[in-house]
DNA sequence: GTGGATGCAAATTCTTTGCAAACCC
DNA sequence: GGGTTTGCAAAGAATTTGCATCCAC
């Protein structure tokens, strides 16, 4: 691992988060998905580098980082998935590919295209996404292994 | 009750399901409603009007329902919620009142507005909702009560 | 009458919590 | 050392399943 770069756990300490090797191993799982992962899927990921990691602490820190805003989080049929959240630098939505589980940005958001509400409606939100296949996957039956 | 002209139980009878009380009763719910339920919502109005009915009946016809097309699942941070599926007549998207869950039609598809994705993509679905306050929530502090 | 639907109860799965021991700073 | 974090185990919540009984057609 030896991480000490990684922004994600610079964005840890800076929330005065301890830095532990389970933390270390979900730092570096998130930092190399560009994906949607299933809790599941990261107890997975972390038992394998750190054999014995419980379940519950994969959780408290999902839900953890989720709070501080580091991690975002979807819901997906199959359960609540995670993935990196994106700088604040850009507002923009994501399309999602149903087999590798991948995310690629749209530089588009419909809020900016003349949607009419009635007057007295307050957005406080929204939710655009395009679920498909990405290349990798349409070309290969297969498709990619990224989680 | 007594609602056979509930074009949802006519979908119901033309797929081949036996009309229960049960049923009847998920019908009228949903015919009432324009907004998403939670399962135990549904459960607690079948209850009120057919006392003894099981969670499991309740949760069973949701997933039959969703399966043949007649309701629309959508997961909420809370849980997965139903609401009656809009005719297939033309696509729209919906503003979703987050407090009395109530749904509004928005006649607008993000997909229309000249997006640009790789061309080896392939898009399967998409989702747009707007998440907010209706004009009676937001008027009221107390709100609409319509589950 | 018969096959589909229900109710019950128990099993699964997912997620959360309490607490003592372990560990980071 | 002191306060956080972890692992364990158990509790909770949501959802599913098996099966005998019941009921719509």
């Amino acid at each position: 691992m030896e991480n000490k770069s990684n922004p994600m756990i610079q964005a840890m300490e800076s929330n005065g988060l301890r830095i532990t090797s389970q933390r270390r191993w979900i730092a570096e799982l998130f930092s190399v998905s560009t994906g949607f992962v299933l809790p599941r899927q990261v107890h997975a990921y972390i038992s394998e580098r750190l054999p014995g990691v419980s379940y519950d602490t994969v959780y408290r820190n999902l839900r953890l980082l989720t709070e501080i805003n580091l991690l975002e989080q979807f819901d997906f049929p199959e359960g609540v998935r995670f993935k990196l959240r994106c700088g604040p630098d850009h507002h923009h939505h994501h399309f999602i590919c149903m087999k590798c589980q991948r995310t690629f940005p749209i530089d588009f958001c419909p809020l900016d295209s003349g949607i009419v509400l009635p007057e007295s409606f307050r957005v406080i939100s929204h939710k655009f996404e395009i679920f498909g296949l990405c290349n990798s996957c349409t070309a290969s039956k297969g498709g990619s292994k990224n989680g």
